[in-house]
DNA sequence: CTCAAATATGTTATATTATAACAAACGTTA
DNA sequence: TAACGTTTGTTATAATATAACATATTTGAG
């Protein structure tokens, strides 16, 4: 089990880098990053991600292999993750839509699958770059 | 511009064998098992793999970094893709179901993006595995 | 047909992303 | 304290993907 308070101090380390990052950060771009810090080595860094990532503290984008912070308070535990993805500046943002969380997660396949989980990724263009 | 008909030599190559697969197969996978028909090099499998996915004749499993053939009608060039993917033994089902689609389709983010196109991952046990 | 452009191929090297394996330290709590 | 689970540190390596360059093949305009 993972328990909801406290993180170590890699973790928290992981975390307030991705938390302040303007966009999507990947794995070795952090680990860059916190090489002053006494983190020296990708194991480090994965370890922290996946914690937090089971925490729901932060998310996945997987056409980008980078991770953002969670800004909703909607995805437990990262059960229904929709974002909305820049294809020109690269930003990112985390959709939290009540309708279409609840649209998703009530789909059925007809082929008799029960869904535990889903991730919605939506490409396009942004405001600025439109 | 990507012609829709004919496939180069390696792009057949690459397409049969993800065709003839049961599941989802990976860029080395797939690399390993045309060796014999002189393809020696994963840029090859890459460029084939680009290409058939640009045509729409495959797609990305992006949780998976696996690719798998398309099998639907629905999803013209993978503007909207939609798939199962069992936790247990890996099985990826493309979703073709016009609701969602439209749905997916329509969606509009309140931040004033316009979107070109969406991919939707569903995770779960399968029949077999439930 | 002919030449130029576009597309596809082959090849070597390298970049990027992620995990394995092992040893030590730390924090509970029984 | 002893035992357990979790976190850390570290070295090595696996897996995924692209860069760069040379050549070949196909296509289509003139
Ligand atoms: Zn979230
Ligand atoms: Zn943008
Ligand atoms: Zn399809
Ligand atoms: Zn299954």
């Amino acid at each position: 089990m993972v328990q909801a308070q406290t993180l170590s101090r890699n973790q928290q380390i992981v975390l307030d880098i991705i938390e302040k990052a303007k966009g999507p950060l990947k794995a070795y771009s952090i680990l860059f990053n916190v090489q002053k810090k006494g983190i020296n080595a990708p194991q480090q860094i994965y370890r922290a991600l996946d914690k937090l990532i089971e925490m729901g503290k932060i998310h996945k984008i997987e056409s980008k292999n980078a991770f953002v912070a969670c800004r909703s308070s909607d995805c437990e535990i990262s059960k229904a993750t929709a974002f909305s993805i820049c294809e020109s500046c690269e930003m990112v943002d985390e959709i939290s839509d009540a309708k279409l969380s609840k649209y998703l997660s009530s789909f059925n396949h007809r082929k008799g699958m029960k869904f535990k989980r889903f991730n919605l990724e939506f490409f396009g263009l942004c405001k600025k770059c439109k």
